[in-house]
DNA sequence: TGACAATATGCGCATACAGTCATATACAGT
DNA sequence: ACTGTATATGACTGTATGCGCATATTGTCA
């Protein structure tokens, strides 16, 4: 199996990036579309260091789109299936605990359903 | 956003335990069918301790599912979800790596597609 | 009960990584 | 050029966690 490891390597360092509750914070803000990171940073209440960090991060794996508008930079969605994941755990989590309804009506909410083509 | 941490944090462990090639060897040796930890031991080629490790921390995240059979215990998958989304990122990624076909044939192998009712 | 097989666990180590502080870079306006 | 704003980065710290060794636990069979 060990010619197989670079494969589970890239498969986890793809789920790495969702196993982080202050990416998935960012990766919250941003899949309504387009953010600054200052936005970002308002809205998930983390630090600018932090966030940048992060986004650096996020945007290294593909995962983030950059766009450079004078003096603030926009992040965006690059990899649409990551939202996709996001969507489809939420959904599993929410259906695993009925009991606890406040949480799971977040949960559900967390990931916008997709209207037509959401950039 | 506080009141909402927990959510993330949830997400967060869910993907979590994706987020390692051990656990996604494991994950890979029980998508097909029950397995014993000493089978799960040889096909991963992972160390008795480690494989031991991991398939507790799986289990009470309600990932795998366990059995006992006199002195062997069969681990299964609990939560298909996991299985789906492994299947999901392995599709992903194969198709950002056109130009290195070997990795992508593997990605695409790894997880068989259900059949009809894949325990 | 004793010996053996299968699995789990306490302990220690090494590494990875999220977070913070201070500072650097890049751009805009005056 | 200077100041202010927006974002990124180097250095450091603390904590989490994957791993291996030795040992404990649980079950089987004689």
């Amino acid at each position: 199996m060990d010619e197989l490891d670079p494969v589970f390597d890239a498969v986890a360092a793809y789920f790495s990036v969702l196993s982080e509750p202050t990416r998935l914070k960012i990766m919250h803000a941003v899949c309504t579309g387009e953010k600054t990171v200052s936005q970002i940073v308002a809205q998930t209440g983390a630090t600018q260091t932090n966030v940048s960090r992060h986004l650096g991060l996020m945007h290294r794996q593909g995962v983030l789109a950059r766009r450079r508008d004078g003096n603030q930079i926009h992040y965006s969605v690059a990899d649409p299936t990551m939202v996709e994941l996001c969507r489809t755990v939420c959904n599993r989590i929410a259906s695993t605990i009925d009991e606890r309804r406040p949480l799971k009506r977040q949960l559900l909410r967390l990931i916008p359903a997709p209207k037509k083509r959401a950039a």
